[in-house]
DNA sequence: TTGATATGCGTATTATTTACACAAATATAA
DNA sequence: TTATATTTGTGTAAATAATACGCATATCAA
């Protein structure tokens, strides 16, 4: 197999949180043949690079951000012309990120770097678009049992805060009381000294996910779980 | 990037069941560095090749067996030095068979092909072994959220087959009654006509996995789960 | 005929999930 | 200053699901 001419890039999907709106960080391409048109972030895997170094590399690169949480998602790599210069195996990484945390900004490959709603993406090169629909599907799948969640807000947050996340992002209802009982009886949430700034309504309490506490847990046995019914 | 020196190959671990016991798919490699040592089946992907029609390719060319199931498992690409040669990027897929249904056969790349104990792995080449990890916790993961259990057995099977299967592969214990009243209550397996062969004890029923009817409960939002306690 | 073994059901108990109501703290409008 | 709207914080009863069991039945082997 002297003659294996095929490429490997890495892709990510980062997901952001903000204002009960959920968004996904694309750039607009530089160089190319889809110059100008929005993908996903990404690129090349350099020869003596890890995988995950890769992806890591690119986020900086195209968009000048870190990630909060980060995994690897599928590897595509059945169509054999997803790119139309030459086979393409695609890394595809998930990631989770607070948009208020950076500044984005255009580096070296990329013309420009934007958050979009989910439910507002542009016309996507590749098969980028159907990369976010895997992306997407587990998003909802892994934030019923594991505390991701918490990934995509501050530090510090409110209940309510918390609940409209999961009520967005799962489609679902809550029972705003349930849910925070819930939570609450797993242990892995402490609660701050703090109340949270004003605004209409009562002040409460601001919150922050105990990790340590969770891995803890989870080591004992213990399965982090919220189903929420259609 | 036209210097990128990375290749792609796929991995397979295929995992049987057979007699209360757990087994994976072992290929004896018949050129190469490590000549004569036991690996997972798997070799380099062709440019026009799918991923997936690479994994069923080498399944085929090394051991002649067709797998009941087969999703992809993770992408080895960290460890820039897991192939002694070059870089190998190795999208490592997992499967299910019923080693009753085959008689392996070493075929062209290999020396042998057998089935191995889980509890009884030879010393492997590469990082196959932490690669079987992987598969094996992704298999006790799937088992209790997914019905993939039925493509272990045989097409028509006992309840207690079933049962030593899930006792097995999660190492727990299980309320015989209370496991067969939940499985029965999800209505995806179908009494069949037939009784089990003669044995100690008395006949029991053959039940077979109606995969349409789960189909259908799970695009109306059924979720199969077997949860075991420790 | 008896004992050993495995299948096939049913029921009481316990734990978990769901449904639901009201008081408290703040901002804002009257 | 008072009334109104808004959001937080807590408790309890009812419904549902999970668990722990007991016992009769069908076969083989002694």
């Amino acid at each position: 197999m002297d003659t294996q001419k095929i490429k490997i890039a890495v892709d990510a999907i980062v997901f952001g949180y903000r204002n009960n709106c959920l968004y996904v960080l694309l750039i607009k391409q530089k160089y190319g043949p889809l110059k100008n048109t929005w993908v996903l972030p990404g690129g090349f895997v350099k020869s003596d690079e890890a995988l995950s170094d890769a992806v890591k590399r690119e986020l900086k690169e195209e968009a000048g951000i870190e990630v909060n949480y980060l995994e690897q998602l599928y590897t595509f790599g059945d169509d054999i012309h997803r790119d139309p210069r030459f086979r393409v195996v695609s890394v595809a990484y998930f990631a989770l990120a607070d948009p208020a945390k950076f500044d984005l900004r255009a580096d070296t490959d990329a013309e420009d770097a934007q958050w979009f709603p989910l439910s507002d993406i542009p016309k996507l090169g590749y098969d980028h678009a159907s990369i976010i629909q895997v992306a997407h599907q587990r998003l909802k799948s892994k934030l019923s049992y594991q505390p991701i969640g918490f990934d995509l807000l501050e530090k510090e947050f409110l209940f309510s805060e918390l609940e409209n996340l999961y009520c967005t992002i799962l489609e679902s209802d809550i029972d705003r009381r349930n849910f925070r009982k819930k939570i609450l009886s797993f242990g892995i949430v402490d609660e701050t000294a703090k109340m949270s700034a004003q605004s209409a309504g009562r002040p409460g309490k601001l919150f922050r996910f105990n990790k340590k506490k969770y891995n803890a847990l989870e080591r004992n046995g213990f399965h982090f779980e919220i189903n929420l019914r259609k």
